[in-house]
DNA sequence: GCCAACGTTGGC
DNA sequence: GCCAACGTTGGC
């Protein structure tokens, strides 16, 4: 099995890194993704082991915080079935989950974390998916070299 | 706060 | 199945 690697974006005032190295055995589950795309990322792509970038979305500046791991693979998410939640989805059948998460576990944080300026700027970072026209995902995969560099840069 | 990009919804 | 309207994302 080979490990893959992935990025997931992150609002620090909704959920930051800090919030997951203070989360019980500084795991969490990646709950409330409403987009089919990264749905399927979730559900069926992102592995035990699989490296994963945390980045933080409308702040100043935009970076890529520190990284963790995958520990729990695709399974329901159950924020779909709360009426509660904000992420309630009524139309989804919980014999028929529509919306899947997967539990991460912090890693490091970066000493120096990698910012968009610097990623738009670096020609080995030129094709990451975050970079590219119109963007929206909030799961994407990132390749090898990539997570190379980024882990290079970031300490 | 603005607005471009884009996904989803719903009328037809 | 088309597409206009609408809501959200996310960089600036």
């Amino acid at each position: 099995m080979v490990k893959k690697y992935w990025l997931v974006k992150s609002e620090p005032t909704a959920f930051s890194i800090e919030d997951l190295k203070n989360s019980k055995n500084q795991t969490t589950f990646w709950d409330g993704v409403r987009n089919y795309q990264a749905r399927n990322y979730l559900r069926d792509e992102m592995k035990k082991g699989d490296g994963v970038l945390f980045y933080y979305s409308n702040t100043e500046p935009n970076v890529v915080i520190g990284i963790c791991e995958v520990v729990k693979e695709g399974y329901p998410d159950h924020t779909q079935f709360d009426p509660e939640s904000k992420h309630y989805f009524p139309s989804s059948d919980p014999k028929k989950p529509v919306w899947f998460m997967v539990d991460i576990k912090f890693v490091k944080e970066f000493k120096t974390p990698v910012t968009l300026e610097e990623i738009k700027e670096n020609s080995k970072l030129s094709k990451m998916k975050l970079i590219q026209r119109g963007n929206r995902l909030s799961v994407m995969p990132v390749e090898k070299k990539e997570w190379d560099e980024i882990i290079k840069i970031g300490k």
